[in-house]
DNA sequence: AAAAATAAGTCAGTTTTGTTGACAGAATTT
DNA sequence: AAATTCTGTCAACAAAACTGACTTATTTTT
């Protein structure tokens, strides 16, 4: 009978009047598992490189926007300087991605994949592709311009 | 002129006669970020109880599920026992989760949030539950059934 | 031209969240 | 009685994030 807390929670009653069954446990839920699992498919190949899910996400957005710079790679990700260091320089090393002088600002540094970035790029991409287009063959016709707006949507807004 | 390296990549031709353009790059990147921004949404709720997010994963999970024990809490979150001890401990020691004995077998811990773990997963996915509906509102009418079955597709058969 | 601001890199230390491996206690199953 | 299972814990380690401070080169502003 014990070990019930009273209420005195900051959560609770937050004056909005929003009940628990509002809330949409169902697709919070569904996301987590579809990302769950998407991200794990790459992960043999991470693994046979010696890179992990953070080298991943630079080969792959780096890839995606040759000679976009550190700055906008930093944007991206949302992580801090220190931290994107560490992994590019790995991936620079290893030659995976190459740095250019910016032909403009010489501040800059434009990032480009190697070939064997731009392979490692597209091997890794290919099991999460596929388990895509098996999705959306699943779920039926429509889907995927269904599914890319509700994406898109959830995206935050430009003025981050 | 140089710094370009051969192509000796292990990752090139693997045999399947694919090619770049058959890859989905565009939905794997609104994946990621749909998820990167889905799951900043309670992370000012999250630094004021000074927990992480894989406080909420538990919490989460918990309370949509209660009684479960934690042999069903690590298939889920798919980590090891190790990681999920120090937090689920901080959770119980804080008084958000309690743990009971199972009723059939007893070794089993059986899980459930209190009113405080209750009012936190409100709190936690209320953000989340907003995120969703806005997009889905924004997406059109139909979107909510295509998303979830688009969701539910992505993650990998029981047969894990 | 000098001063301020910006882009990138680095050094040092910390935190969160995950990992392995080994072992122990309690309870259940064989 | 022996083996297995569920949970918890100790110890060590690793990946990937963080803060704060500082440097260098370059560009922009004053």
């Amino acid at each position: 009978m014990a070990g019930q807390p009273k209420n005195t929670s900051q959560y609770v009653s937050d004056g909005t009047g929003e009940d628990e069954d509002t809330i949409d446990f169902e697709i919070i839920e569904l996301l987590f598992f579809a990302y769950r699992d998407f991200t794990s498919d790459p992960d043999a190949i991470l693994e046979k490189s010696g890179f992990g899910r953070a080298h991943h996400r630079v080969v792959h957005f780096v890839n995606r926007e040759p000679g976009m710079t550190v700055a906008d790679l930093l944007d991206t990700l949302k992580i801090t300087k220190q931290s994107l260091a560490r992994v590019l320089k790995q991936l620079i090393d290893s030659g995976y991605i190459r740095q250019v002088t910016g032909p403009e600002d010489r501040r800059q540094r434009m990032l480009y994949t190697t070939e064997e970035g731009q392979a490692l790029a597209r091997a890794l991409a290919e099991p999460q592709s596929r388990r895509i287009a098996d999705a959306l063959a699943k779920t039926g016709p429509g889907a995927r311009e269904t599914v890319k707006r509700f994406l898109a949507n959830m995206r935050n807004s430009s003025a981050d």
